[in-house]
DNA sequence: TTAGGCGCTGTTTTT
DNA sequence: CAGCGCCTAA
């Protein structure tokens, strides 16, 4: 290793690394080295005769947990640092719940539920109470409830609380409680862990469970905490059970920083971190090595509009570098192209490549302009965020499969795919197996299992029967095979991955991929050794926690690939880039029309904005359109209150129309490289681009047949291909092929005059055989 | 029982 | 401009 690792830090961040016992924190601010101190004091640690088994680093995004992991290899050399506990919050936990869940009467192989899966628990459980959805809102409620478990408050104490029910009372939701309630339970029979509950039940754990504690108390003498300024009440509980016997605990954030409130984080728990130990050591790293100097005016500028934060003073020994420059442009396409032209130009008149760039947004909506310019003009970008790979139906209904091998109390993946594909068991059936389910105290499953018990009869009973038993069959494969021979299995026998081949529109092809994808994923899990610490744990069940912690920035090789990158401010921090676009900066949309009913809510966006500004090393241009689209409709926006905060003299407004509200881009003459020649002139611009829709091929030609006056349906089961048939609408035809259980079978059939190839379900349109007399 | 068409509604950020 | 829920035809 190298054995100078120390001389390549400045004096403050020697003095963070070096400083291995007791509380400390340390303020970094933007650029300034925060993941070199993280990982070199770790390393120090190490060298200074800590146990690998004996740290413990807690980051917010898998991305920075695999950095800190390979940039401490690096330094350390060798693989020392395999038995590294590093990771986010999430999946650390649920890799020690893995172990003791069953302590609070969780399997070991709970599921864990994405917020889809756990708002479709609550919409559930809105429904049996027989509320209306339209009032309790399950997006609304889940929040509600996942506020709760952040502050690691119970149903009952929920229930229970003044204030909390003051406020429900207020919403008119008083029985939220209620549902948190059910919710709770619900999810306990399911055997299953929302992502708050890795948080919550881990707490209960360690609170319920001295032994447990004693056991992570001993094992994690040195815990490290980075971006400490987004943590919440239950974290902050659960770091400070865990610390609370060594209390070897280094916290590093930047209360600049801090912009997840809405995930229940809270700003208090760096501002109070030196209340709540004694003889906190605090250092803060003031240098930023990142961004230029007017760059970094400007964050600091804007930033000092905020109140109460923690006195710093960041500065940088970089070149003061180009003005900041903000473009006005007329709409958001136009916006779109401008940035896209900028890049081209960018590129060629500074060497710039692809990777180069970020453009940075407040919504992931705002995304659509640019990709259409980008892909006009022909630069390679990459989207993150948005809908996650795991996320896409296709997937999610294949892990559901997964999910219920491992887990048959997941009523939630059961429900997913009892009816998918089609095999006969619809909305009736389900309900009375919910039923019989909740009324008996038994599992969803449990009721399927002994479904003649229950009553169910002839087609339904055989086709519960069925799933019943190849479910079965899976499970005992799994003791046998490894996951991905589970995997293609399941795909087989199911018909998914046919049936998705088969299916040849482009949604169709895609989808298939997707499928393709996900199987190579689980055998790439099956066959790569992780050096995730002391989980070696190959299983489905392992698989199937660690996938659905993913988000879509830790998919892909991405490092290497050359490409423009799009994603959130949110998404951005903790990265840079050379040349940075933040776009979109307009009243109602950054800062956000849900945030500027309250000096809070502003100042985080305000910190957005600040963290938006800091990504950027070298360029930075800020944009905003006169009009855009939202809602469908065109809009008008004021230019974000944000621009007024900035310091003219590191700004270049030329590009704005000069000042604040001078005429619309279009009449103002101002140009870019004269790349803007052809914008519309305001006139065009507000007539609405009607696109012409092209009609779908109708195959309905005027289907007026007479049926014959002896019309009969006949037995569906008789209908063989190549019979001749007549439909009393569509007149004459002829089957050329059937699909479908015998019992719901499906005919297609071709009618010369009723409008071409049809597909009949036999069951429900009749069909009448045409018998050949001659 | 299911697919597909139509109209209503809602829109921030994410582990 | 979605994505969803409800209704209808098959």
């Amino acid at each position: 290793m190298n054995a100078n690792y120390l001389d390549d830090l400045n004096e403050r961040q020697r003095e963070a690394v070096t400083t291995l016992k007791g509380p400390l924190m340390i303020i970094a601010g933007a650029g300034s080295g925060k993941t070199k101190v993280l990982t070199t004091r770790i390393a120090h640690l190490m060298r200074n005769g800590v146990d690998a088994f004996n740290i413990l680093a807690l980051t917010f995004t898998n991305k920075a947990a695999k950095e800190m992991k390979e940039r401490v290899e690096k330094i350390l050399g060798g693989n020392e640092a395999r038995n590294l506990y590093i990771g986010t919050f999430h999946s650390v936990f649920a890799r020690l719940l893995r172990s003791d869940a069953p302590k609070l009467g969780y399997p070991s192989d709970f599921t864990i539920y994405d917020a889809d899966d756990a708002k479709s628990v609550v919409k559930t459980i809105v429904n049996e109470l027989n509320l209306d959805d339209k009032h309790y809102k399950p997006n609304l409620v889940y929040n509600r409830i996942s506020a709760a478990k952040n502050s690691l408050m119970s149903p009952e104490e929920y229930q229970h609380d003044y204030y909390v029910q003051q406020e429900d009372q207020r919403a008119n939701r008083p029985l939220v409680g209620k549902i948190y309630e059910m919710y709770a339970k619900r999810c306990f029979k399911n055997g299953a862990m929302d992502f708050d509950d890795l948080l919550y039940k881990m707490y209960v754990l360690l609170k319920g469970f001295p032994e447990v504690l004693a056991k992570y108390q001993h094992k994690f003498k040195y815990i490290m905490i980075d971006e400490y300024q987004d943590t919440n009440p239950a974290q902050y509980e659960i770091v400070k059970l865990l610390g609370a016997v060594h209390e070897n605990i280094c916290v590093v954030g930047d209360d600049a920083q801090s912009i997840y409130s809405f995930r229940g984080a809270t700003i208090q728990n760096i501002l109070q971190f030196e209340k709540d130990y004694d003889d906190v050591k605090v250092v803060k790293l003031e240098q930023n090595y990142r961004s230029t100097k007017s760059i970094l005016n400007v964050a600091n500028e804007v930033i000092a509009k905020n109140k109460g934060q923690i006195e710093k003073n960041l500065w940088t020994d970089n070149t003061e570098g180009d003005k900041i420059k903000l473009i006005r442009t007329n709409t958001d396409n136009d916006e779109g192209k401008f940035v896209s032209d900028t890049i081209a130009e960018q590129k060629l008149r500074n060497h710039y490549a692809n990777r180069d760039f970020a453009i940075l947004y407040r919504t992931n909506a705002q995304s659509r302009s640019f990709e259409e310019s980008l892909r006009r003009m022909a630069i390679p970008y990459r989207i993150y965020g948005g809908i996650s790979f795991y996320q896409r139906k296709e997937i999610k209904d294949f892990l559901a499969y997964l999910r219920v091998i491992i887990n048959t109390r997941d009523e939630e993946s059961i429900k997913r795919i009892i009816n998918y594909p089609v095999r006969g068991i619809g909305k009736t059936t389900i309900e009375k197996i919910t039923i019989y389910s909740n009324e008996q105290n038994i599992t969803f499953w449990q009721v399927l299992e002994n479904a003649r018990e229950f009553g169910f009869k002839g087609g339904t009973l055989e086709a519960i029967e069925n799933f019943v038993t190849m479910m079965h069959s899976f499970r005992v494969q799994l003791e046998k095979q490894n996951a991905y021979d589970v995997a293609v299995q399941v795909g087989k026998s199911t018909n998914i991955v046919k049936e998705l081949f088969n299916d040849k529109t482009t949604e169709g092809l895609a989808r298939y991929e997707n499928i393709q994808e996900l199987l190579n994923s689980i055998k790439e899990f099956t066959e790569t050794p992780t050096e995730d610490g002391e989980l070696l744990d190959k299983s489905l069940g392992s698989y199937l926690q660690q996938i659905t912690l993913l988000t879509d920035a830790d998919q892909g090789n991405d490092q290497d690939s050359d490409v423009v990158k799009l994603m959130t401010i949110h998404a951005a921090k903790g990265l840079e880039f050379p040349v940075v676009f933040t776009v979109g900066l307009e009243e109602s949309l950054f800062p956000s029309g849900m945030s500027i009913n309250s000096r809070e809510e502003l100042e985080e966006e305000r910190r957005l904005f600040y963290v938006a500004v800091t990504r950027a090393k070298s360029r930075l241009f800020l944009t905003y359109a006169n009009s855009r689209y939202r809602f469908g409709q065109l809009q008008q926006n004021e230019p974000s209150r944000f621009i007024d905060e900035m310091p003219d003299q590191y700004i270049d407004r030329s590009y704005a129309g000069g000042m604040r509200n001078a005429g619309n881009f279009g009449g103002g003459g101002v140009s870019w490289g004269g790349m803007f020649d052809k914008r519309k002139t305001p006139a065009q611009q507000s007539t609405p681009v009607t696109r012409t829709v092209s009609k779908p091929v109708s195959s309905g030609a005027a289907s007026n047949h007479t049926p014959s006056p002896n019309f009969a349906a006949d037995d569906p089961a008789q209908m063989e291909a190549g019979m001749d048939v007549e439909h009393q609408k569509f007149g004459f035809g002829k089957i050329m092929s059937l699909e479908g259980a015998p019992n719901n079978r499906i005919a297609t059939v071709v009618f010369p005059k009723g409008g071409g190839e049809k597909k009949i379900m036999l069951n429900y349109a009749k069909l009448m055989i045409v018998r050949n007399s001659g």
